[in-house]
DNA sequence: ACAATTTGGTTGACGTGTCAACCATTCTTT
DNA sequence: AAAGAATGGTTGACACGTCAACCAAATTGT
């Protein structure tokens, strides 16, 4: 028990530096924990929790809205509505003046269960940040501004 | 087309301060470029390729010493280690002395394949971090340190 | 008004990640 | 020396992510 905390010197002076290898693991971990208070506390996964709190954000979305800012494949999305539609925790019906579009709310069950668990993400999200000075923040914050914007390269082999 | 790059202002100011969204979204469009570029350039999946470069960097190591660095599951390991020894890029042998134990180290294939795509993600990795300064480059890793740190707590809800 | 394109959403196939059970071996304790 | 615990690694089941094909509706271009 514990291992986790204790790096590997042989490799850590090398990988380190690598920013990807960083963010990756750094974004595994905080996801692992995330899971696991979302399954301690509920029986939602992450991606249904990411859904359910965007859509609490703006009262009333559709599918396509919550790819479009999340980047989740639409597959995804639609899947992962449907279940929580199953689960009773949101509304799915007809935009009217549209045939296609379908509008999301969440239910009063799926309102309740997001103020219960926002709660305790809020406490998370605070002790995450508890070390960061606000310009750290939004130092962090701009870096990952980069790097997103990096990312859209495609071709490195030339 | 590029619709990619226009974000969603409804979303964008209530989700962009949430810390760990945005860090899964960055790694998610970083991880799909390292896979894009492999692809283009390899028959290598993302974790192949890194098990790979952990090995270049320590010329010969074990699975669970991979495992220990990187947290990816051993099960996954086990799976990569396989198949890269079935590409001819890795080389397992019993360590003398050990009958559990199996020395891990890259084929003359693994490594001319490691020389070739380490080029290209050199360069990627040059371009993804040229806006830094290396104040900023600093900050960025002490700022993962930090969200690492905090991510072995598990219980936010008392 | 029609064809062509785009958009919103669903589905299936498949690859990768994750968890837990498991076996054999090695280390620790007594 | 034996029992118990820890370690190294494999496997199976299953959840989740990703890609591409697809359909129907809506929009655009002519």
């Amino acid at each position: 028990m514990q291992s986790q905390t204790q790096e590997n010197d042989r490799f850590a002076s090398e990988f380190r530096a690598i920013i990807t290898y960083r963010l990756a693991k750094t974004t595994n971990l905080l996801n692992a924990q995330a899971a696991h208070v979302l399954r301690k506390n509920s029986n939602l996964s992450l991606t249904e929790w990411r859904v359910i709190s965007l859509i609490n954000a703006v009262d009333e979305t559709t599918a396509s809205e919550i790819v479009k800012t999340t980047f989740i494949d639409k597959g995804q999305i639609s899947r992962t509505v449907r279940s929580l539609a199953k689960k009773g925790l949101l509304l799915a019906k007809q935009r009217k003046g549209s045939r296609r579009q379908v509008e999301l709310r969440l239910s009063t069950d799926g309102k309740a269960l997001y103020r219960r668990i926002v709660a305790i993400m809020t406490n998370r999200q605070r002790h995450l940040t508890r070390e960061f000075t606000s310009e750290e923040l939004a130092a962090f914050h701009s870096a990952l501004d980069k790097l997103e914007r990096a990312s859209k390269m495609r071709d490195f082999d030339e």
